[in-house]
RNA sequence: GCCUGUUUAGCUCAGUCGGUAGAGCAAGCGGCUGUUAACCGCUAGGCCGUAGGUUCAAGUCCUACAACAGGCGCCA
């Protein structure tokens, strides 16, 4: 092969001597004393020394990776996934590895994919011909988790400090930017304590994740700084030594009372907070991360514990610029009588929950937990603006390629 | 699921008042050479998303459908 064969997409082994460079934009160069094609691209390779849109590269997602936007991107996720596990693993915590297929549809979180052998078109029908889940292969109504939780509940309540670190599967049809039908989540369950430690923690972990990129990413984040998000190296230094801003569900609704005009759905105290909302209490009323705490207990999970006023429970969410909510945890109920009511309040079956309430009758402790969105971490840190664009090979309603 | 927008060359996009299509990049050929998501010349390359409709005439106007994108909802 000859020199002409070394076209864009090429692949190929250059001999030489390394050298300082005189060029500005690099630090050193080869000079080549031989060059091997091993495998031509031929002139149908896709891809070209330009710009090309995320769309179009997405379509050709066995080859992106070639490009430097994600070769940046998926170094970057590396990265952020080694120091979760530094992270909780310095300080102690378990690693638990949740089921992903699970028949206890107990939690809530979303619609659940389901995993069956049955045949389609002629599923066995009971007696009133509903579909006989008994002769399913695990001889009832199974799916893909949607969240690890209630397992780390149980080693938490057990083992101590404990941490999930699994793909999760969601099977909304949700169009947006921000979300996806199979994402990864981290998910740790801290013992014997309450909603103060778990902000604590997440904190710590924000910044631990956010510090580590800067150390171990920094030629990637000058990368997405200077041709994705400017200003993003700007914001990740800031952020590295601030401290995130904390207030109540009240607060925050008192805050956004009063430029009420401007939303297009109007606040009110009961009301979960829309987009625009957690944007401007992110973007402009602080300005960085800020945690939202005590939300109304209509509006949130029935594991989450009653604090005193009978009105709100002890939620968190942790609001960021321009990604919006990319933590929600809360301190979990832990009184017995507290928890059965509220799943009989929310029109819950009691019997699916017996063995989550053994986990109340019997020796029961205070704790809390929270979920990061692993991809959406990806998404603050390099400042990509589609979801579908920091997982290799994004799932999202009509689309699973590759 | 709802709202808005987009769909024209391999890619990114122009296309005026309706009169059967242009650029840059890529590709091919040639030139240049301290270049870096460069430069110069030439050459090719188009069922204008699909199906209907209006009109003498449709890339352009109308309808339906599809795909994609953005926003919203659901959440992480």
């Amino acid at each position: 092969m000859c020199s002409s064969d070394l076209t864009t997409g090429a692949s190929g082994r250059v001999t030489g001597t390394l050298a300082a460079s005189p060029a500005g934009q690099q630090a050193v160069e080869l000079t080549a004393t031989e060059l091997t094609v091993l495998g031509d691209a031929g002139p149908d390779f896709p891809m070209q020394k330009k710009r090309h849109s995320f769309e179009f590269l997405r379509d050709i997602a066995h080859l992106r990776t070639r490009s430097n936007t994600f070769g940046a991107v998926f170094r970057v996720r590396n990265v952020l996934a080694r120091e979760i596990h530094a992270f909780f693993q310095e300080r102690g915590f378990i690693y638990l590895h949740s089921p992903i297929v699970s028949t206890s549809d107990c939690e809530g979180a979303g619609e659940m994919f389901q995993v069956t052998t049955l045949p389609i078109e002629a599923p066995p029908r009971d007696d009133a011909g509903a579909v006989d889940y008994s002769k399913d292969f695990f001889g009832k109504k199974a799916g893909l988790t949607v969240s690890g939780q209630l397992e780390a509940e149980i080693f938490a309540c057990s083992l101590g400090d404990t941490y999930t670190f699994g793909p999760t599967f969601r099977a909304e049809n949700s169009n947006t930017s921000r979300h996806l039908a199979e994402f990864w989540m981290v998910e740790p369950e801290l013992a014997f304590a309450d909603i103060h430690d778990d902000m604590d923690l997440a904190e710590a972990f924000i910044l631990h994740l956010v510090r580590s990129v800067l150390e171990h990413c920094a030629e990637d984040l000058a990368f997405f700084d200077k041709m994705i998000a400017p200003g993003q190296l700007e914001m990740l230094n800031k952020l590295a030594g601030a401290s995130f801003a904390r207030m109540t569900y009240t607060e925050a609704m008192d805050h956004l009372l009063k430029v009420a005009d401007r939303f297009e759905f109007k606040p009110y105290w009961g009301a979960d907070l829309q987009s625009e909302h957690e944007r401007y209490l992110a973007e402009e009323l602080v300005g960085g991360p800020v945690f939202v705490i005590d939300y109304p207990k209509e509006i949130k999970a029935f594991y989450m514990r009653c604090n005193d006023d009978g009105k709100t429970v002890a939620a968190m969410d942790l609001l960021v610029p321009r990604v919006g909510e990319i933590i929600g945890g809360s301190q979990r109920e832990e009184r017995l009588e507290h928890l059965s009511r509220r799943i009989v309040e929310m029109g819950l079956p009691p019997e699916n929950y017996e063995w989550y309430l053994d986990l109340r009758r019997f020796g029961t402790i205070p704790h809390c937990g929270f979920g990061l969105g692993f991809e959406r971490m990806v998404q603050f840190v390099t400042g990509m603006g589609n979801i579908r664009d920091v997982i290799p090979f994004p799932r999202t309603p009509g689309n699973a390629s590759f």
